[in-house]
DNA sequence: TCGATTTTGGATTGTCAACTCCAAAAACTA
DNA sequence: TAGTTTTTGGAGTTGACAATCCAAAATCGA
């Protein structure tokens, strides 16, 4: 997953002071953005000295791309099993109901980790962008699963179109997200949700 | 529309420094987000002095307080006069259009400058997370107007939520935005607003 | 016009953040 | 077990950035 590419081997004990430094930073940006978190304020977190960080990390910018790695690995796996079971009404709005609840457990602070982390990065790193956009595309690709199965299983009507559909309702997720971060209230979320599903739903047969 | 509570008067040339200071930075805040933008980048920008841009704002929050201010007319403005006449598919159409057109000729640069203020500024700062809801609320306010002309023209059916649905229009809109900055593609902005006006539409007698 | 206030220039300060360096300890490997 | 590589500690360097200060010039109000 983490591109094991040249460089350093490294050791068990290297690996888990690795992920420690990512954990803690991931957990750090994800509560005050990138630029709020500082390389000591992760080397605290993690309880590492400045020469473990740099030399996992080369620089600030690798450690926040493996930071987007991690946290869209997390929220995709968070999601499991109900995302990659979205094939029919019932669990899609179990999967509603699921987020909703989880965004006021966690009262509406820090939003999306994956649409926080883009809104910052998407036009500053090049590098981040492209792991972000893959990581929205692995989302899409979940929910498009669902659908088209619905789809192919002659569910919807031939005239749905099921990848768009997937991508407006990721769409409708992210805004109500953002809204909801905004006005610290699940309204614009259950809004752009609910919207999105009573869409899909208007395709059924 | 700014505060012009307590403290300084200001004179003519005042006004304009201090309005010139605030676009300077919107413009750079837009482009590199509030952290990624210095004081003195600003300075160089209006091209004024430190102690110039102390003397308008007594600290930096400050002057991001003004550009979100700044910015939420903007955006509200630059929609004028589509936004306040939202209240046919055509004109839902053609405002769409307008957006669309516009991130295509940004390339998909920044985003929504609401948007991104938001997503930067929501847990951090209360006073710009306040502004920004209010920027928000003013933007579904419009919308709502001319879904709630449309419905009480008796062009929707009874069931019909208009308050709701501008709410979910909003939030597929800057899940739109979101995505396709990150992507550099209008198709998600596309999709997502599509969606909604197709949800809009079917509640149409 | 004159006195008060606002506006401006620009050097300066103190803090903090990213990153480096050197040397020692621990962990692998042959 | 000996040699090599990886891992760790922590002080130090460098630069940037927010914010301050002291005057001088411009503007305003009576």
């Amino acid at each position: 997953m983490d591109t094991p590419n040249q460089e350093h081997r490294l050791t068990r004990k290297g690996k888990e002071t690795r992920a420690r430094i990512v954990a803690a930073a991931a957990r750090l940006m994800f509560e005050r953005g990138v630029a709020g978190t500082s390389v000591e304020d992760v080397q605290r977190e993690a309880k590492v000295s400045a020469s473990q960080l740099y030399h996992y990390f080369k620089e600030k910018r690798e450690l926040v791309l493996a930071v987007v790695r991690l946290q869209c690995e997390q929220v995709l796996g968070a999601q499991e099993p109900l995302l990659s079971h979205l094939d029919s009404m019932e669990a899609l709005r179990t999967w509603r109901d699921a987020i909703v609840q989880l965004q006021i457990e966690r009262q509406f602070v820090g939003g999306c980790p994956i649409g926080s982390l883009a809104s910052e990065l998407a036009d500053a790193e090049p590098d981040a962008r492209l792991e972000l956009a893959e990581g929205f595309e692995l989302w899409e690709l979940a929910i498009r699963k669902g659908l088209r199965a619905m789809y192919d299983r002659g569910e919807m009507r031939p005239d749905a179109d099921p990848d768009r559909l997937a991508l407006a309702l990721l769409a409708g997720l992210q805004g109500g997200l953002l809204l909801a971060q905004v006005r610290k209230e699940a309204g614009p979320l259950e809004a752009g949700l609910d919207a999105m599903l009573a869409h899909i739903r208007s395709f059924l047969v």
